[in-house]
DNA sequence: ATTACAAGGTGATGTATATCACGCTAATCG
DNA sequence: CGATTAGCGTGATATACATCACCTTGTAAT
């Protein structure tokens, strides 16, 4: 098992190349921390302080409506990473809960770190910059999924994309981010 | 009416502040182009040489399934950015068609001059990962509204939302976006 | 002026998915 | 260990939305 830091590194080379001396100065900007099993990173109403990198583990970031219903909003498992992010750009309260599926190990970056780290080195803002575009470009790839496809196609084309995910998540969970029941869930996946 | 380059330069110093000097460098990598309505900017299949920013006019972006059902995936207007990103940063095919809901003027950025732009003014870089990070949320926003509401509420949060757009978009296309049919939106639009 | 088409509305009916109720099994915990 | 809960499946019924068919109105093109 790699430890955390190297992981953040390969990561974040996979992107742009860094010295050690620039890996050193990124590293200083993180603090690790380990959470065991439906433990929450974020709670709803609560200040988000971090962005999360996820070394080991799964989390789900949940949106919970008026009705009190849970819906997931997405997962994040090894080598992603997870916020709220509306309220940590803007420094507000949190709308969303971050929680763990399974026992998990982050790096945790401060709104303030974050941007320490974009402005003393050019290559984190290209770094985030690549990360947020293959963002927006999953999330659209999402929207387009609902738009043309129903509940059972949406299930397979999740499977698809994701199918390691799949099998480290309930399937009452993924019907919460499909968007479905899990007894419609149940039944359209045979 | 403010002509194209105002326009731009206003749009860019609403997140970054340019001197003259840095404008013009932005400035020369852009090329001005009109479109009438019902034109494409782009094709599905085409290759996708531009991202756009809208000076005038109105766009939508527009997927088609394999039924030739056409779904938007969105609309851009006036300082809004848009094209078929997938395709723009990968240099591949495009998958979906980029098309005038009215006469429209654009600045045109290809690939090549947004990287030289990145690398040539940290400032435009910037500029990107914010422009990025509020598209990646104003599009989690949308999945969000899809997991909690049924169609009555998500029009009305788009009609909340973007009361500008709403009233030169026909119902139909409206329909189109928010992945109903356009005789349920005519049912539930009282 | 006439035609044709775009935009919108509405009734009748079909289908996908939600809801409610219940049972089964296996993991978790005191 | 026994007790409790999480996870999953399934029938009966309700609801939201799609589909198909048709009509009206305004507007652009000839």
């Amino acid at each position: 098992m790699m430890d955390a830091t190297s992981k953040l590194r390969e990561h974040i080379e996979k992107i742009v190349p860094l010295s050690d001396d620039e890996f050193a100065f990124v590293r200083s900007h993180f603090t690790i921390k380990k959470y065991k099993k439906h433990q929450f990173l974020i709670q709803e109403g609560d200040a988000v302080k971090y962005a999360y990198f996820v070394v080991s583990g799964l989390l789900k970031l949940v949106f919970t409506d008026d009705m009190l219903k849970q819906h997931i909003v997405s997962f994040a498992m090894e080598d992603w990473w997870e916020s709220d992010y509306y309220a940590f750009y803007t420094q507000a309260e949190a709308t969303m809960a971050l929680i763990c599926l399974e026992d998990t190990e982050v790096l945790c970056l401060s709104f303030q770190d974050y941007k320490k780290l974009c402005d003393g080195l050019q290559k984190m803002e290209r770094f985030f910059l690549e990360k947020s575009n293959f963002g927006f470009l999953a999330a659209q790839r999402r929207i387009i999924s609902w738009l043309t496809s129903g509940a059972k196609e949406r299930y397979e084309q999740l499977l698809k994309q994701y199918p390691l995910l799949i099998q480290r998540v309930p399937k009452s969970q993924l019907a919460a981010y499909l968007g479905v029941t899990r007894e419609t869930l149940s039944r359209i996946s045979d």
